[in-house]
DNA sequence: TAAAACCTGTGGGTAACACAAAGGTCAAGG
DNA sequence: CCTTGACCTTTGTGTTACCCACAGGTTTTA
């Protein structure tokens, strides 16, 4: 099958498909007459599981890694264990940012209600941001 | 001042100063000998108002645009606002996209425990993954 | 047979810097 | 005075996972 054929059964785009091609994570044929990339069974088997493997957070490069392992006939096992057990904290830290800064824009909205726009001067640009303290205190 | 006193001041990188220059947050004079850039307390003024905005969740081009109404004299003030406001939801939604993320790398690695590896055959490329159920049931 | 639909490769864009390279400048010590 | 080290400049590349535009060849279809 052709490139749009392969991305719309893996419920994907094209772009994303040839992406994958050139990352090297599908290796599809070629069509010796128009050099049209030729995609097998195989491949639509990879692409869903990139997907999964996208879907548990694994990025591209890698999934390359799980897949040439799987390729050379070593288990991926072991290393899509090490893989997410070390990215978790990563993405837990991620949240705990995420939450740290969404606190602050709340703030920021809640105690920009009761100040008034104010024009820029000499020493203050916008006192909306400037009012806003440098630290939180720790609770 | 030259980049690096800037940087230090600021609390950055002479490279954060610098690509804040290239992306006009900061205009600094130049030295006419030697092409030196050369930055004002005002500059640093900008600098330390940089950090707050950027802390607020506010984009390098959203802190030149904040900053542009401002040097035009025009209180940036309202445009603040719609901007946190905007950026908040967003906020929220890609906190509950990680969240889930890593819901699912947990119950992943709960599940895995119990598996053994496999060795990639014809049809499977790592059991781990592909025994991952593809959709969440919604409790 | 001609247009519509699809394919190819190349190159640029995204966010916020980090880093390396090549070359000019400056202050201090011997 | 000269060397050395610290600092400055611009330019270009890399990061992530694609998206999009373009120019030109191919296939399908009406």
């Amino acid at each position: 099958m052709k490139v749009s054929e392969l991305a719309k059964r893996g419920g994907v785009t094209a772009e994303t498909v040839r992406h994958y091609t050139r990352e090297q994570l599908l290796a599809p044929k070629r069509h010796p007459d128009n050099g049209y990339q030729l995609y097998s069974a195989t491949d639509l088997e990879r692409l869903l599981f990139i997907q999964r493997a996208r879907k548990l957070g694994f990025s591209v490069a890698e999934i390359r890694d799980i897949l040439a392992h799987a390729d050379q006939g070593d288990s991926p096992c072991p290393l899509v264990r090490d893989l997410l057990a070390n990215r978790l904290p990563q993405i837990r830290a991620q949240i705990q940012e995420l939450e740290a800064l969404a606190q602050r824009m709340e703030q920021a909205l809640e105690s920009w209600q009761h100040m008034p726009d104010g024009t820029p001067d000499g020493h203050s640009l916008c006192r909306l941001i400037e009012s806003f303290p440098e630290k939180q205190e720790v609770k």
